[in-house]
DNA sequence: TTGTAGGCGTTATCAT
DNA sequence: ATGATAACGCCTACAA
């Protein structure tokens, strides 16, 4: 039998049209759901449509709508499991519809780094663009975007922008229930490992730390600080300097569980034991926290979660106002925390 | 002055060619460039191009050049910083080209992958997919991509493909170095963790395996293997079976690093010091070998440069040809093998 | 070397 | 409730 007229190609909406006998407007008004239309008419035409598997052409409708459906996703590899599971979120959030992901890596580092996501954006013009950290905390970026006239929510630490652009999360807040987390198990000398500088994130734990423990009244002071830069190594070195001072902390608050690991390291390599001679928090409950020994006391941000409610304010602007722009992280319980040594 | 005629939107192909007086065919064809041009109109016209930062609109060239520009990375999340490496190698192969890369996660055991797959490539009609490991061990999706006419390459632990669609890694040989190295390094006992069952890598690590141990006259026998399914609680129950067993063996290669922390776990919880009592060797080089204690030797697939190939297989046929199909993996030797204890 | 006419598959406008 | 016609922005065929 004749399946299109052309038996070459997919079919298009004029062989759905031809062969259910309506015009092309009228197969068009039952892909996109027109409320005015005969119920029969539709039957028919969504009968022929399922027969020949029609499918509407992405292209032909982006250009007639001038508009896309694709959602950029912005990053630079904060860490790879972040990246995963905010693609997951958003691949939730947009399943069944005809949005696509597509995925950026850029280098934060780059002089080029506005060009090149200016090119990316003309390019490709999607419909939105998501902006994960720490590049998310780049305000010009945010600034090209609109300039391009092209969407955008970033996610971060702390509120960086208006809700309807942002799902941040409550990183101070959080590291200070780390915190009060160490002090009910007895510690009050408690040192920390900042992230880099220039990082919202960092200065967003830092704070919390500190209002922690100004709060609580631990042990406070210059020596209890150590400079990192969310790197294994950066935690090493960092790790040492705080384990070789005298008195030292009897645990340490690292800014994320890479530097976290690298304490570990440090600690292991001056014969103190985790956790019984030195506590241990991590932030980010990257895979390496449960799985190396002991299992490391962290905090997790909501990151799918916090995608899909990213998604959904790009793609559904109705929806939108009812998504949240604050997702509240967790502290999450494991083995490297224990009481001070007597 | 007047940027475009219409003021509003970006510039289109129409108004270069008003502003610099030739027809839209000439600019078509600087924007392609043809070779068959004027060296003083393609100037002039790209002068124009350039004062009105006109970007051709990739939507009107899919739908006139009947295929779209964006590449589909299907995977089931094998590990996340293999999808972020893949997701970098393949940037970096279309890099300043109109390619993008949209990214689609899948459930490898639902019921409707195929159709989900099919949808996705019937939606988005990718220019063709690149496809992760373990789903693209699945020849069941490569015959669906075929059905549909779309390009695809596969990446994965053996030839499963012609090499026009593969992208490979020598597992079986890498494993047998592994092997070696460990028998060189002076143990005759080895117990091996291997990978779930039906996923081709570990079948051929488990080959590796086998041929190492038959070739080098190591010990052998059921109580040298435990089943395991790559995830960390499964290395720590293999592991312990390996452990509890007399003789143990003096060292332990599992098939991921996942299940080798597992292991390491297990060895602790009995006392047993690495690599004193137990070396041990594991698979992928993911974050967690380098930052656990002892740093762990393992085997690292060269994923960047496979998706750097996998990318111009798909994108660029003339190179295709030139793209090599095997890649070789190396062992990455770090503090957790050592010689057995006397 | 350059231009004209027509088409890619869809949607919007304005009829009927 | 449905249809004819004209976009959308680009490319191919053919003509000049």
């Amino acid at each position: 039998m004749a399946r299109t007229s052309k038996s070459a190609g997919k079919p298009t909406i004029n062989d759905v049209a031809r062969l259910s006998g309506v015009s092309k407007k009228t197969v068009s008004r039952v892909i996109n759901r027109s409320p005015l239309l005969n119920q029969t008419t539709r039957q028919k035409v969504e009968q022929v449509i399922a027969e020949l598997g029609y499918v509407p052409n992405p292209q032909a409708r982006a250009l007639a709508l001038r508009r896309n459906f694709l959602i950029g996703l912005i990053h630079d590899n904060p860490n790879a499991q972040m990246v995963l599971n905010f693609q997951e979120g958003v691949l939730d959030a947009i399943r069944d519809t005809e949005f696509a992901l597509v995925v950026r890596p850029v280098d934060r580092k780059s002089p080029g780094l506005l060009a090149d996501i200016s090119a990316f954006i003309m390019k490709q013009r999607p419909y939105g663009v998501l902006i994960l950290p720490p590049v998310s905390e780049n305000d010009a970026i945010a600034e090209t975007c609109r300039e391009l006239g092209c969407n955008y929510v970033r996610m971060g630490s702390a509120r960086l922008d208006e809700p309807a652009h942002m799902v941040e999360s409550n990183d101070r807040q959080v590291v200070g229930h780390a915190i009060e987390h160490l002090a009910q198990t007895g510690h009050r000398r408690i040192g920390l490992i900042t992230g880099p500088v220039g990082f919202r994130s960092a200065t967003e734990r830092e704070a919390g730390f500190d209002e922690a423990v100004a709060r609580l009244g631990l042990d406070a002071g210059a020596e209890l600080k150590a400079q990192g830069n969310y790197t294994f190594e950066s935690g090493l070195a960092a790790g040492a300097r705080l384990l070789d001072a005298t008195p030292r902390p009897t645990a340490i608050f690292a800014s994320n569980d890479e530097m976290a690991a690298g304490v570990l390291h440090a600690a292991r390599e001056r014969g103190i034991r985790v956790p019984d001679q030195l506590s241990l928090v991590g932030f980010d409950d990257t895979a390496i926290a449960a799985h190396i020994w002991p299992p490391m006391t962290t905090v997790r941000w909501p990151i799918v979660a916090m995608a899909r409610s990213a998604a959904l304010k790009l793609v559904n602007p109705e929806a939108a106002a009812q998504q949240p722009s604050l997702f509240l992280s967790d502290l999450i319980p494991r083995a490297s925390v224990a009481p001070p040594a007597a």
